[in-house]
DNA sequence: AACACATGTAACAGTCGGAGATACATATAC
DNA sequence: GTATATGTATCTCCGACTGTTACATGTGTT
């Protein structure tokens, strides 16, 4: 299966977004997560709602951060992307007559809750600063390729 | 993304084959599992080659159990089928200049490992006995719809 | 007002891996 | 020899993310 990229994509951006000074556009930042403008706005569209980030429409405009860094955990903009599903395992079906299945599926699915727990766990200790470099190397947007 | 649900499957049969007397054929444990025949032989190929199973050609052939469940993990099972995939989400590039990006994917990674590392051990905790039901309902093996 | 610039979003094709389906070779019991 | 079952190759189907194009909307500049 495709790798759903979007929570390591968005979170790159975001720590881009801290170290710049003025608004970022989409172009720009599409070019730093090796996507197109589209792909890019309809990914942020989430963080945008869920107060992450703002965006300005028309000429100088462009994106930027909402909330210091150190007041955003990996868990909020996990949540803002619309809690993505993290695994590729699961059931055929979920109600079914039989026991055994049931028995089955009872195991699966506790295992992945108990591994989405860890997650949430993970995710929500993890403020944004915390993944950023110390002493940040260069204050531009690197392109891809 | 669609589910892989072979181990649920998979896990479905052995139980099944457990509570019978006799060799169980493809199509009997392929309908109950919801799919066909050569699905089911397909799925059930490695289980075979890692030596779990037995399979019989021919007349009255079919397949068995090779260990009793209480020497059967889950964990066993699930590297039967050739450790599938666990997770839907992970990391656009592993190999990157960008500092941010790097620390991002550490993080990300680092969080998949660990909880990779769960599933390792409930996996390993559990032995195909311990999901059996204790009373065991029916000896025969139902069909799907 | 006209224009350039940038975001917002709809609509549709591409991609990848599991799942479904068919065909046919191989092996075994009767 | 025939019926029965497995073993396997080869397609097509499907769903979710990804990629792309097109166009509407909003904003600053001249």
């Amino acid at each position: 299966m495709n790798r759903d990229t979007r929570l390591s994509d968005v979170l790159h951006v975001l720590l881009h977004l801290d170290q710049a000074k003025e608004l970022l556009t989409s172009d720009v930042l599409a070019r730093s997560m090796g996507t197109n403008p589209a792909v890019f706005r309809r990914t942020m569209a989430g963080l945008r709602k869920a107060g992450l980030v703002r965006s300005e429409k028309g000429h100088g405009g462009g994106w930027q951060l909402a909330r210091p860094l150190s007041e955003i955990t990996l868990f909020e903009v996990y949540e803002a992307l619309g809690r993505p599903n993290l695994f590729a395992i699961g059931n055929r079906s979920e109600h079914t007559e039989c026991l055994v299945e049931k028995n089955v599926n009872a195991v699966v699915v506790d295992t992945m809750a108990e591994a989405s727990t860890l997650f949430a766990k993970r995710f929500g200790e993890i403020t944004l600063d915390q993944i950023a470099p110390r002493h940040p190397v260069s204050a531009s947007v690197h392109t891809h390729k």
